[in-house]
DNA sequence: GTAGAATGTTCAAACGTTTGTATTTTCGCT
DNA sequence: AGCGAAAATACAAACGTTTGAACATTCTAC
């Protein structure tokens, strides 16, 4: 039982009003009550109750964070700067993880809805048609990372990486050190980003004239243990690849540590190329070259564009539309571009592209 | 505006308190209004209002995360574990963090208190005496990860890992191993977990009969960079170490990259030792020797002893005492004990222990 | 046939705020 | 002194629930 602003409204001698304008600021209550009044607020210790406001406001400030696993520290990252941005913007955060369950999935939105969460921000890349309508029932504005919006809702906006540039990236990278012969492997099919990032890798090959070879396609799971499995079906193969491109730094990391239990030697033996630049890519073993992603960007974008989406939203409604920010590439020792060192190359200034 | 139960009872002809005792399956209406009410409700997409419902029952089950930073893949883990804790037993999650600042860990704590959450978890290790009193003022419970409790409060508690032994096992690892000269890379002083698990360390040497030499003893930082400078520090002796142990696998990881770009080669001109078994332990090169944390414990427990405390709790009350769990010497290559592949050595079955 | 219980429903207060309207107090001015 | 305006405060409804107490209806049993 908390201090209310009623015993502060009785240990003042005024009315409940009186406090709760006092409180605020209003210049509708003498100055001199003012002081008198928040005075008592501190010293009985007040706190205002946030339900009790978001009752009659009609909003909570807060925002859902929906999320696959924090173990990813991708996500974490992400979910660091929505953190940071809600904070910066008077929000609060409430955070559902589907473990990639529906049922957690559901619940979770179920959840989200009861809270009356002011706006959802969404980082599974794998949103199930099933996920998008259940959300879009909130009649909040949603916000996708990194993957692509299925039904365009009126509340459904997305933010994420250039997927397709960065698999061209990363690939052409490869062909322009000599390989041929590239492997892709992949996330599960019902990743937008890892399809995306497959065309990238087709784009590449084409304009080298090379014809993509199904067997050098892989599908893997996003996680180290998809990467070792790959690596083991690659090197079974008749004519084996000299050079991978990975769905994602977890991937390329789990291949290289099989390919090391192998006895291979990267880059000589097998060139790699991860995507997402997690923090310890840098760290990997060699150094491992990586197509990253604007982290830092893509949560704080996320989640001004919901504030710009909320009815109150005083942002930039420019905002309010659907972004996609450039992957870099990031050339390590793991692609074997002088195998000595890091040499990280910033490529500029981001520059971002509206659709 | 979504639909409330004032609509659902128009709808249904009947008042209200009518409806929510049909929505809570009271025995005390009618099971044909029960049922005609409960279908109403889901046709017109009844969600019921939790900040409404938290007001008259006066908890909200919701609990408040506070964590320095979800960078770190180990804090990731355990938020995820507490995640699918509160998720089971139908408590969200409000997260905050901290960034290592104060103010940030003001604000926080006020933000919990407005929100009126049931309990706090804390995973900081360095809990200032600021952080702990204005928490303790909310008068809900606290939980603890991994950091002491410094002022006995009625509600503050804590669960962990057992830093000394911990310390001890790796230290004892690598003097089994024939290593004399043993350096320990800290974290900054106000961890307590690094204190202790210097201490451990320590008591290994006085068991050998070794006196510990101070140059041996650095601070790091709990990242990387701080692994990396403690290196060039160690290198830079005349008499340099054969062994580290590090305060964490962050520390370990920087300071294994340096060792290469210095072209040591591991473990044979050095062995180290980590701390945590964070998710990339067994991928870094050579992969890392560490004392595993039970993560997914400490975060389940860390929930579970909230909810156990709480005044509804209905879990075993003898949950509610500081716990320690032990941690797992898991032995990988860069120790250098058989360098090849993984020997992961588990220690039997945890046992745990209670003060 | 009626007392009394059992059953089903309504009424109304309460949780802690905010906020429009009404009321009182204060003050300046003639 | 008295009037009106301005300033300060009080009053009360509302937000969406839950829940005890009151009320009405039906049933049971003698």
């Amino acid at each position: 039982m908390p201090v209310s602003i009623k015993d502060i409204a009785q240990a003042a001698n005024v009315t409940p009003g009186t406090v709760s304008r006092a409180l605020r600021d209003s210049p509708r209550v003498n100055p001199e009550t003012k002081r008198r009044i928040q005075q008592i607020a501190d010293q009985m210790g007040y706190s205002p109750d946030a339900q009790a406001r978001s009752l009659v406001e009609g909003r909570t400030r807060t925002i859902g964070v929906v999320v696959t696993t924090m173990t990813d520290p991708f996500i974490g990252g992400i979910v660091q700067a929505i953190e940071t941005t809600a904070q910066n913007h008077g929000y609060s955060l409430i955070l559902a993880s589907s473990n990639d369950s529906s049922e957690r999935e559901i619940a979770a939105a179920e959840t989200l809805h009861s809270k009356r969460v002011d706006g959802v921000i969404v980082t599974s890349s794998r949103v199930g048609a099933l996920h998008q309508g259940r959300l879009e029932r909130l009649s909040v504005p949603v916000v996708l990372i990194n993957s692509l919006v299925q039904h365009r809702g009126r509340y459904t906006f997305s933010i994420g990486v250039d997927n397709r540039p960065g698999g061209f990236q990363a690939t052409e990278h490869l062909l322009q050190l000599g390989h041929r012969r590239i492997a892709y492997v992949a996330a599960p099919d019902d990743r937008s980003d890892s399809v995306e990032r497959l065309a990238g890798y087709h784009d590449a090959l084409d304009k080298a004239g090379i014809d993509p070879d199904p067997s050098l396609l892989l599908r893997g799971t996003g996680r180290p243990g998809g990467g070792e499995r790959a690596l083991n079906a690659l090197q079974a193969l008749a004519e084996r690849p000299t050079a991978v491109f990975c769905y994602n730094d977890m991937t390329a990391i789990g291949l290289i540590h099989a390919a090391h239990a192998m006895g291979l030697s990267l880059p000589q033996d097998l060139a790699v190329v991860g995507f997402d630049d997690i923090v310890f890519a840098p760290y990997v073993y060699p150094p491992l070259t990586t197509v990253a992603q604007p982290v830092a960007e893509l949560g704080q974008g996320a989640m001004e564009m919901v504030v710009s989406l909320l009815p109150e939203g005083s942002l930039d409604p420019a905002t309010s539309i659907d972004r996609t920010l450039p992957g870099r590439l990031v050339v390590r020792a793991s692609s074997g571009a002088e195998f000595s060192g890091e040499l990280s190359k910033d490529g500029g200034r981001a520059r971002e592209s509206r659709t």
